[in-house]
RNA sequence: GGGCGGAUAGCUCAGCUGGUCAGAGCGCCUCGCUUACACCGAGGAGGUCGCGGGUUCGAUCCCUGCUCCGCCCA
């Protein structure tokens, strides 16, 4: 018999339990109030790796507490169309096949897409359930239905016609590999080492300049050499020409903020055509754009038939070398920086200039920036809300436009007489001339302008429907930060401007899971762990419970199995002290032996009025951690309160009552206490470790179907009266006391069987005996005979804790006078630091009174305890004082 | 170049608005297979809280400089 939580044969079960229930579908018509949170997609063909382990479980973690607190509850899947990722997997199919998309053909490649889709559509959402989520699967949206697609196009069309939507050329970071423009926040930057070249330039007038580029293969299409203003090096220079090697074109020098003087020569030689900086001081110099780079990344100089059609880093190489030959080239030296790649394939991309299609920014980012300037949207944690800030207010207009077959096509046509226009529905003529000869456009839609929309189209947006009207606006947005810019920030201007309203309240931005080295997951480096072994491993409850516990400090996290696994063990602990204990040794084996009756007030132990006072801390730090989006406070607090309060001290103590058949009264309110207590730590960790809970839960009496339709906990006065709170510190003390005793070193190595060859007595402050109860408690724990005196002549090892000290003896052995002496030391410690802080007059009138008092206190308390400590071992007549 | 975050026990990390805040998990050492749990229990060792200044009666916690990591923006 396996006597340990094998979580591999209970998920499954509760994964379906939850499904039957339908306890992720949430009713439009509820009267509840309504708790709303939009999934961010993922990537339909994908597969669930960390990063969405951890934003996705603290997703259910804080649906699930909110069902329990009465919320209507709507939690909406969906998945991401993919487009250039997608295409790019098929292009490698046909790759392979020895074939290419051009070969085959849109209408072939489109079918070849939906193959795809259809074999490994949804099979992320086969792994999100593994991990226990309860999304409202039965609302689950696609970015490419239909309805998705007519919210797109409506949104496109009123930009379109407000004049926010445009084409134009523009300089843009292109990906030759792709054959599209992607933007700014897609780009991959990689540290690499180049090298710097040194250019001499001959200047009108005989003198000569020097710039340094890590490009020269683009000086062909250099139109300007720019130094910073005021540079006292260049001064003369200002106004003067530069005639170009190679091409012998004749260009202006002059000066521009934009040159970093100290970097290189101080001299900047402008390519417009093919860097963003150099286009932007080409536009404020009215510089002509020349292209020199071919969307292919092949060099496009039909007058240097000698670099025509080279691919770039060759002709970088072929131009060096000429330069050289001429005499220009005058120094090279490695230089490193960053250079950009594309994040879907890792190829070095292309500045360039190419006609696209851009949003006009501005007037969509002013109440972007409202809202969270406001407080209106509240960043989680905090310093989030500046990082948004900043990038929002240096927004340029967004490259929406993609050179690929996949995805929204933009929704524009041109007629034969020139008439540009944008439509919803596909049209059949022009609707301002009614020409029938139409050409559509052939880009398609960066894909986070459609998941931009995401919060209010997947409830049908055009439409008023009634999912709209009551879950938008939703409430809490979970993601990394690395997607503020691409994707939350595009959320809430999108929201504010489609719907007037802000998409949510609150931004919780989660950690980055790191490798266990602390260097980035990729799969390029192999060092990625997939969720899903880490549930056959360790249970989904573990998984999840590190996840909320590690991953919302705002600090990356490494990747840790050992602390994985400590909540692996913990679903154990909680298994077994409900199956293997509660259950089958206090209820024989069956729940209706539980007599779980509440009790009266009066009946209860100090030792359960301490555990529902500690249980009501529980309580209390749960609540404070949900609160907040510290969940791992909620964790930590209920990991302590159920390991070492309710299991460690709680079970242990009430063992010796439980055992004593012929109390009824006091059993029964231990069980009592003892069930309510586990019921109550179920409920706080359900949201956490769903499948464990329920296991349990479902062995304790009046069982719901699931802990989901139970309510959240609320603490009963009984648990904070001034009754409770004294019993608090009695047991405080008597626990304190038992581990002094038993940190005695021979106490500590006795054999349970021979405890009577330890006796303790226990007295109060006043070294008068304490009450019978207390006493027999800690006789439960300490493995000695407690009694009430000992023999005249022997000398004790003695502990003291608060009120209580314990005076130790140990039959046929010296006294360890060692702990006792090691406590004096601290103790001695203790009394001359507070001493001297109270001798400090500045302390004194300086220090608030309140801790001044507390100061004094405690200094009162250790003399005491020292005073007891020095007299009792040497005084000897011990029994003298009873 | 600008900005942000980090530097706390051997490891991974908590420590919210300065006054028991020096903690947890893992690892390690010593005991114990005690009738829920060896996926366990009891006990223990281990840190001048990166370095230098400063503010304060008092700083891991505030300010400043420095060093070393990581990230973002340019």
């Amino acid at each position: 018999m396996n006597t340990n939580f094998d979580w591999s044969s209970v998920e499954p079960k509760w994964r379906d339990r939850w499904s039957e229930l339908r306890v992720g579908h949430a009713d439009v018509t509820s009267t509840k109030p309504a708790f709303v949170v939009a999934l961010p997609p993922p990537n339909i063909t994908g597969a669930l790796h960390m990063g969405h382990a951890s934003t996705f479980s603290i997703q259910d973690t804080v649906c699930r507490h909110r069902r329990m607190c009465g919320f209507e509850v709507e939690w909406c899947p969906g998945t991401d169309h993919a487009a250039i990722a997608t295409q790019n997997v098929i292009e490698r199919q046909l790759a392979d096949e020895g074939t290419t998309k051009e070969a085959l053909g849109r209408a072939a490649f489109q079918t070849r897409v939906d193959a795809w889709y259809e074999e490994y559509g949804g099979r992320i959402y086969e792994q999100m359930r593994r991990m226990g989520y309860t999304c409202d699967w039965e609302r689950s949206r696609f970015t490419l239905d239909d309805e998705y697609v007519h919210a797109i196009r409506v949104a496109f069309k009123t930009l379109f016609d407000e004049g926010l939507v445009y084409r134009g050329p523009r300089i843009v970071n292109w990906c030759p590999r792709c054959g599209s423009a992607i933007s700014d926040e897609e780009i991959d930057w990689q540290e690499q080492t180049d090298t710097l070249y040194y250019l001499k330039y001959p200047v009108e007038g005989g003198l000569s300049i020097t710039v340094a580029t890590v490009r020269p293969e683009t000086m062909l299409g250099d139109t300007g050499v720019a130094v910073a203003p005021g540079d006292p090096r260049y001064a003369s220079f200002v106004g003067k020409h530069v005639t170009l090697p190679l091409t012998w074109r004749v260009v202006p020098i002059f000066e521009d903020a934009a040159v970093r003087p100290e970097f290189g020569t101080g001299a900047l030689k402008v390519t417009p055509g093919h860097d963003p900086t150099d286009y932007e001081i080409g536009a404020r110099h009215s510089l002509p754009i020349i292209n020199v780079i071919a969307l292919d990344g092949t060099m496009d100089v039909p007058s240097l038939p000698q670099f025509n059609g080279m691919p770039v880093d060759e002709a970088k190489i072929a131009v060096a070398e000429a330069l050289r030959q001429l005499g220009v080239l005058v120094k090279e030296e490695p230089y490193t920086h960053d250079v950009g790649h594309c994040d879907r394939c890792g190829t070095v991309l292309e500045p360039l200039v190419s006609e696209q299609w851009w949003v006009r920014m501005e007037s969509l980012a002013a109440p972007g920036i409202g809202a969270v300037d406001s407080g209106e949207i509240t960043f989680h944690p905090a310093r989030y809300t500046e990082v948004y800030l900043h990038w929002m207010r240096n927004l340029r207009d967004w490259c929406i436009s993609r050179q690929i077959w996949l995805g929204h096509a933009i929704p524009v046509s041109t007629c034969a007489n020139g008439h540009r226009f944008a439509w919803i529905d596909p049209p059949t003529s022009c609707p301002e001339c009614g020409n029938i000869e139409l050409t559509n456009d052939p880009d398609v839609l960066d894909t986070w302008f459609s998941s931009g929309l995401w919060p209010f189209a997947i409830f049908g947006w055009p439409r008023q429907t009634a999912d709209l009207e009551r879950f938008y606006p939703t409430d809490l947005m979970v993601t990394g930060r690395d997607i503020i810019f691409l994707w939350v920030a595009r959320m809430i201007m999108n929201g504010i401007k489609f719907t007037g309203r802000n998409p949510f309240s609150d931004v919780l931005i989660t950690s980055t899971i790191q490798a266990t080295d602390g260097s980035r997951m990729s799969k390029s480096k192999g060092n990625t762990v997939d969720p899903l072994d880490l549930i056959d491993k360790y249970g989904a409850d573990a998984v999840r419970a590190w996840a909320a516990a590690v991953c919302t400090s705002g600090q990356d996290v490494r990747f840790d199995d050992d602390r994985i696994a400590s909540y692996q063990r913990f679903a154990n602990k909680l298994w077994q002290v409900t199956n293997g204990f509660l259950v089958a040794k206090v209820g024989n084996g069956s729940i209706a032996d539980l007599d779980v009756h509440p009790p009266k007030p009066e009946t209860l132990r100090p030792e359960d009025r301490w555990m529902l006072a500690e249980l009501a801390g529980a309580v209390r730090a749960c609540d404070a951690g949900f609160t907040a989006y510290r969940f791992h406070e909620s964790v930590d607090a209920l990991y302590d309160t159920t390991w070492h309060s309710f299991c460690d001290w709680y079970i242990e103590i009430i063992k010796l009552r439980l055992a004593d058949a012929g109390d009824h009264e006091s059993r029964r309110a231990a069980v009592w206490t003892a069930v309510t207590t586990l019921d109550v730590l179920l409920r706080l960790l359900h949201p956490f470790m769903p499948f464990v809970t329920e296991e349990c839960a479902q062995q304790l009496p009046n069982a719901a179907a699931t802990l989901q339709h139970r309510s959240w906990p609320e603490q009963d006065p009984v648990w904070n009266d001034a009754t409770t709170t004294a019993a608090h510190h009695e047991i405080g003390e008597a626990i304190e006391l038992v581990k002094r005793i038993r940190a005695l070193g021979h106490a500590g190595k006795v054999p349970r069987g021979a405890r009577d060859r330890i006796r303790v007595v226990v007295r109060d402050a006043e070294g008068r005996g304490i009450n019978k109860h207390i006493a027999r408690l800690i006789g439960g724990l300490v493995p000695a005979v407690v009694v009430e005196s000992h023999e005249r002549g022997i000398d004790p090892a003695v502990v003291v804790s608060g009120s209580l000290h314990a005076e130790v003896v140990i039959a046929d052995t010296a006294a360890d006078a060692s702990a006792t002496a090691r406590q004096i030391g601290l103790l001695e410690a203790n009394v001359s630091r507070l001493q001297a802080q109270l001798a400090n007059p500045a302390f004194v009138n300086g220090a608030p009174a309140q801790v001044v008092d507390e100061t004094r206190r405690r200094l009162a308390e250790a003399e005491a305890q020292l005073e007891l400590l020095r007299r009792v071992p040497s005084g000897g007549g011990i029994d003298a004082a009873v």
